[in-house]
This record gives C-alpha cells, sequence and structure tokens, in this order.
DNA sequence: GCAGCGGTTGCAACATATGCAACGGAGGGA
DNA sequence: TCCCTCCGTTGCATATGTTGCAACCGCTGC
C-alpha cells in the first residue's frame, strides 16, 4: 500500500468536513508543510481539490466522478424516474437503498417539499436497525447474507425507540418478511418516522429497498402507512422494470 | 507533484468511465501490474475503490464525501427548498448553476417527472454559450469576469442552433442583460430546450442561475416561457434569503 | 519597520514506490 | 485429465521519487 496515495486521500478526507489550510493539512498528517504542499497541488491540478478563500477543499471533478458511478449503480437508472413520480405524490423525501456486497448503501434521494432535509447522502452506508429500508433488505434477505450482517452490528442507541439487541431485532425482522414491508418509528432521529418496501431484481432476490420518510409532526406513522399501496406498487414496477416476473427463482 | 497520487487519481478516472481490471489499469497507466494492484489496494482501503464481479470501481467513501462537498457550497442549502418545489410543480427538470472562482457548475439538479433524463451531472462544469444558465450568469455578469469568460470559449457547434462565434454571443448576452432571462433553444442538444434565470447574492452580485428545461417535443420553448414568472419570483426568493434587498450594491 | 501567517522551491538524503519473477487460483478448451 | 490464459498477490533488490530542511516570496496587521 501506498503511503503517498493514503496521505492523498486522507487529505481528501479532512476536505470533506470543511476547507483546510497547507498548515492544518500538514499537521493532521504529522508531515512537513511542503510535502502536504505537493500532495495538495497533485490533487488540484486533477480537479480533485480547489482554492476557496485561502483555503483548500474538494475540487469538482471529484463530484462529477462520484455522480457517474452512482449513476452506473443498476438500481439507480431502473428505479430512478418510479422514485421521482413517488415523491411527487405526496411531496414525502424518497430514499433509495441498494445492497452492494455487504453493504447497504443510499443511490438516490429524492427530497419532499418541505425546508428542511433528511441528513440521509447519497453514497452513505444505512445503519441496518435503525432505518426502514435497511430493515426491509434484511427482512427479506436469504438466511446465510442475514446472519453475516447481523453478525457484524452493534446496534448502537440513537433515540428512546431504537432497537438495542440482536433478539428485538430478529423479532422485529421476522414481522416484517410477514407483512412485507418495515417501519421506522422515530428509530434513528426522534423527530422523523418511514415505512419501507424492498425491490427484487429478475431473480426474485431483495436488491434493495424504497422508503418514504417524512417528520412526524407532518406526517405521523399512521398517515404514511396510508401510503403503502402505492409504495408496493412503485416497488412492483420497479422489480418488473428488472425483470422480476413475480416467482423466486433462486 | 506526486507521480504515485498522480496515478492513483488517474485510475479513479478510469473508474468514472466504468469498472476496470488490474491489467487495463496496468496498461493505462504504463506501469507494472503489481504496481497497479498496491495503488487499489490502498484505494480500496480507504473507500475509494471496490470490487465489483472481478474487476475494480469507484467505491462509496467517494460518493459520500462527493455529496457532502456540494452541500458546503454556499448557494445548495439556500436554494434547495424552492428548487424541489419549482420542480414539483411542473415536472420539469430544474436545475441550479453556481458561479465558482472562473467556472459555472451544476450545484443541484431536481428531476422531471418524466422517464428520460438530460444528461446533466451535478459537479459538471457548464458550457456557457449553450446553456440557459451559463447565459444567464455571464449576461448578469460585471464587465471584467465576463470578459475573462468570453475569452477563453472556443464555441464548439453542439446543434444547428448552437451559437458559434463570440460576435453572435455578445449580441445574445445583450438582448438577456436587458429583459432579464435566458433561453436555450435546442442549442446544446436538439432535443431539449430551457429559459434561465439569474440568482444574486446580498451584494447584489451575480452568484448563479436556475432553469427550467423540458423536452422540446413536450414543452417548447413558447410554453416554457409561461414559466418565467414563477421561475423569476422563484430566484427573487432565493436572493431574498442570501440577503438581498433589491438594490445592487457593489 | 517587523512578526506572523499563507504557500512555494532547490537540494541532499533516504524512505518508498517500482519492476521483476514466482506463485496461487479460477476458468476454458482440447 | 492436462495445459493454457487471465485474474491478482507477494518478497526482494534497485533506484526512483518523495521527503524534510531551510530559504524564499507575498500579504496582513501591529
Amino acid at each position: 500500500m501506498s503511503q503517498t496515495v493514503q496521505r492523498a486521500l486522507r487529505i481528501i478526507e479532512l476536505f470533506a468536513e470543511r476547507p483546510r489550510s497547507l498548515g492544518e493539512i500538514a499537521d493532521d498528517l504529522g508531515v512537513h508543510k511542503s510535502t502536504a504542499s505537493r500532495l495538495v497541488q497533485t490533487l488540484e491540478h486533477a480537479g480533485f481539490a480547489r482554492p476557496v478563500d485561502g483555503r483548500y477543499t474538494i475540487g469538482f471533478r471529484m463530484v462529477a466522478i462520484a455522480q457517474h458511478a452512482v449513476e452506473q449503480l443498476d438500481l439507480h437508472p431502473v428505479a430512478h424516474p418510479h422514485l421521482v413520480r413517488l415523491g411527487d405524490r405526496y411531496g414525502h423525501t424518497v430514499h433509495l437503498a441498494q445492497l452492494v456486497d455487504d453493504e447497504i448503501v443510499y443511490v438516490t434521494k429524492v427530497d419532499g417539499r418541505g425546508a428542511l432535509r433528511m441528513r440521509s447522502r447519497v453514497g452513505q452506508p444505512v445503519d441496518p436497525h435503525t432505518s426502514g429500508v435497511g430493515k426491509a433488505i434484511l427482512a427479506h434477505l436469504d438466511e446465510p447474507a442475514r446472519e453475516r450482517f447481523l453478525g457484524r452490528l452493534t446496534y448502537p442507541r440513537h433515540t428512546e425507540t431504537s432497537i438495542t439487541g440482536p433478539a428485538e431485532f430478529r423479532a422485529e425482522l421476522a414481522r416484517i418478511a410477514e407483512r412485507g414491508w418495515a417501519e421506522d418509528d422515530g428509530e434513528f432521529e426522534d423527530f422523523v418516522s418511514c415505512v419501507a418496501v424492498p425491490v427484487r431484481d429478475a431473480r426474485g432476490r431483495v436488491v434493495g429497498a424504497v422508503s418514504i420518510t417524512a417528520l412526524r409532526a407532518l406526517a405521523p406513522l399512521e398517515r404514511l402507512r396510508e401510503h403503502l399501496p402505492e409504495l408496493t406498487a412503485t416497488c412492483a414496477a420497479i422489480s418488473r422494470d428488472l425483470g422480476w416476473t413475480g416467482e423466486d427463482r433462486p
């Protein structure tokens, strides 16, 4: 592994938080200012960094590439128009999460009409035990894959209603698997709740999930549940576009 | 400038196009397979690369960071809710472009309801002479900054209606400056047109522009023009949120 | 005027990235 | 079954490329 590249990537990580001066960067890396300077120059040259009022921050080349990468994900192009329509219909925030290897990642986010925005972010890994999409996916996953996930979970508590242990979580997953949809009742953020439904690929395997999220004050869980038929229809339409005929053939 | 880092960033550029095998990467860089391997390992370790069916591609850490970077841009958080409402209203695609240094960059994109998506991409630099947002910004920019842009333009022709020379472009900008809004009549892509209006900051300086884009077949320019009052109101609202009182104080 | 911050550059020293060759594993054909 | 190719990884000697140093420029504020 390349030390130089590690340092350069570390600089990008620093930029993610906020713009940085060379001095800060050098301090953080534990290298000389000149070394930091040369690394930043390289990043800047490639469009991965740019100067902004006396500091440096992330360049747009990196943003454009990342955007491109998201659009390459198999679920994204198929699901996107469906999600826009869904978000449009109720004005709530719509998320699409995709199962990628041993991770669940937000792939699309259609913001709701309200002034507030959810803290989620495309590219961000999902915490399975406190998110609707995470639960919807895990509940409908095949046994071994689910166990791999469960083995890695640590159940950090975010709010009053957070699930905090494996037994409780397994019970919840069983419930979800039975009824076909998941919900999040303020388990990650006190003031938001959501409902989520899984998406299947041509082989009937769960590959992702779509959720409708809203402020509890604006639309409590009972209200969100009313959108379940629509949400389920949307997921069915996506699955159909992916080639699913309705039968599992694993 | 660091050769090693340059190579690593080059690898990321390769990933942007499509997933790559180690062999391809090594060939492209002109280095030994083992060297490429170690670079990719470093990228993977930091979440900037990930394996996908026998190849490598961009990792999600990079996507999440890029997303974060966009949200740091000053215009984004202020403008976003307005844009969602605007997109919601007509179901057309809405773009926000921001002036950053000597570049105009797409900062937000709210996709329309149709199945087709525009080729634009957040983080992508705008071609000023063939885009509504580019023209709207340039037309309302102060003299020296505008001249800096004009000096760099090469006027590549994209379609029949593309503007192809400085004289023609200056005339168009003058027209736009007078009436306060710009349009793109299939000048970048044959089948899409748009209208655009500039956004001003607290000092009355142009800092960006918002456009409504649609397929010509779906909504020809005459129809889009009908949305100008709404678009202008949206831009005024954003400018107000940025602290603009209505008077220029340069 | 000077001190403190921002960043850059030339140079010598050596840490580190490099290419090589050998290896293990996964397919595909004969 | 064997052989072949393509995938990627690893240990090692080499020398290339990176590093820290110190000097430097330019700006701001005292």
